[in-house]
DNA sequence: ACAAAAGTGTTGGCCCTACACCCATGA
DNA sequence: TCATGGGTGTAGGGCCAACACTTTTGT
């Protein structure tokens, strides 16, 4: 089977900057190219987008697809259309970015994609076509994000330490915080439920734990409340 | 001539929200439609993306083409996919927004729109395709980048007074702002440049003017300055 | 002289920053 | 008992918000 138009027209994909926390590092997912061009070389997960999905769709089935993740955070990025960003023919390609919380996302490999695995976001270098350049991107936009959205917790397990929290900040902001005016400030807000339990597996005292109230969020927002940092 | 492709391809376009400000309100640049579908509706200025250009390439040019303004600010705001967003076929438009200098940009009649001209944002109502929503969505972007990128002297003329300013923040934010503490708070930042003339033409104390110092800005940004508010 | 908008300072309160020690726990 | 991170309060300074009158100019 074969579509013919009147005028040429660009392939459209989609492809995903998935962003995981560590103890320490921001990692990002990349699969392996399987084929060509840049086979073997590193890549964000992505592809077509079919005729009866939008690009959101499609990203979130592509990210399932390809890395069996699913279940997570999603926003639109930013749309790349150097003429010349895929050597075959011209592609245009809509990104996404994708927080997911890494503890509950073991990766697998997948059919379409030769391999996964989370990358440290510094060594993810040297992808396929412009991928860098979406990652560099998507990492600002993260960095923009996180100071006036809640969306960190999207990083973080269900139950998180205020230590934690603040790693989280200081990682993807790149800066120290004091860990006295942090609290200080995010207990403030009213918007993390203390829970009557520590965490676990430490060798020193358990810190309390802490759950997101995004119900309370969005009570505080109708009222004009305005997260910030 | 025609083309084919083994798999079918959505149509890709740009549309561009143009916004440029009144004495007191902030308006968009409409075109009227010649054709099917939504003849007669006023929509926003855009079309196809051809293989040898990007969208930014795209946008600028239908801009032109459509409406004769040139020489903008322009932003990529979204990439809107709904499956039927277009009725005849499956489109994916990638949305600008551009900033204009009312004053120096007087609309012309273009070819292939029958029509072009200015509407106050609130009466950019009942629009072609799913263009009320990108309308809104440029509004809330302009909105949020308003405040921390100095953006809005797009909007005005060269040489502004202060009350030019503060009504340009008042209008895009929907809000009243405090004039002396608006006028300390934008002179502290050092980013306005004294002029040595006022205004013309007022039947009351001509106010002085000033200009935006766009070196002085980058200089700042350099040394780790962040415009807000 | 009057109407209209330009231009200008001070104060109080809040929030942010800087900063160091004791506590609880497991090994 | 020791090592490790958890948890906590205060004081000073800067910034922001609130607020009203005088000046200039054209009619």
């Amino acid at each position: 089977m074969s579509f013919t138009y009147e005028y040429p027209r660009p392939a459209l994909t989609v492809d995903c900057v998935v962003f995981g926390l560590d103890e320490d590092d921001l990692k990002v997912l990349l699969v392996q190219r399987a084929g060509e061009p840049f086979r073997g070389s590193w890549a964000l997960p992505g592809g077509f987008v079919d005729m009866k999905e939008t690009t959101d769709e499609a990203a979130l089935r592509e990210l399932e697809e390809e890395t069996g993740v699913r279940n997570v955070y999603l926003e639109q990025l930013y749309t790349f259309s150097r003429v010349d960003r895929d050597p075959r023919e011209r592609v245009v390609s809509v990104a996404y970015y994708a927080l997911v919380k890494l503890s509950e996302h073991a990766v697998r490999a997948a059919t379409d994609a030769s391999d996964a695995a989370w990358f440290s976001v510094e060594e993810a270098t040297k992808l396929a076509f412009d991928h860098d350049e979406i990652v560099a991107t998507a990492r600002e936009r993260l960095r923009g994000k996180v100071r006036y959205q809640p969306i960190g917790f999207e990083l973080l397990p269900e139950k998180f330490t205020l230590t934690q929290l603040q790693r989280l900040y200081e990682i993807v902001l790149d800066t120290g915080l004091d860990k006295r005016n942090f609290r200080k400030k995010i207990l403030a807000m009213d918007l993390l439920r203390p829970l009557d339990e520590v965490e676990k597996g430490v060798a020193h005292r358990a810190a309390r734990l802490y759950r997101f109230d995004q119900r309370r969020y969005k009570q505080l927002v109708k009222r004009g409340f305005n997260f910030e940092l």
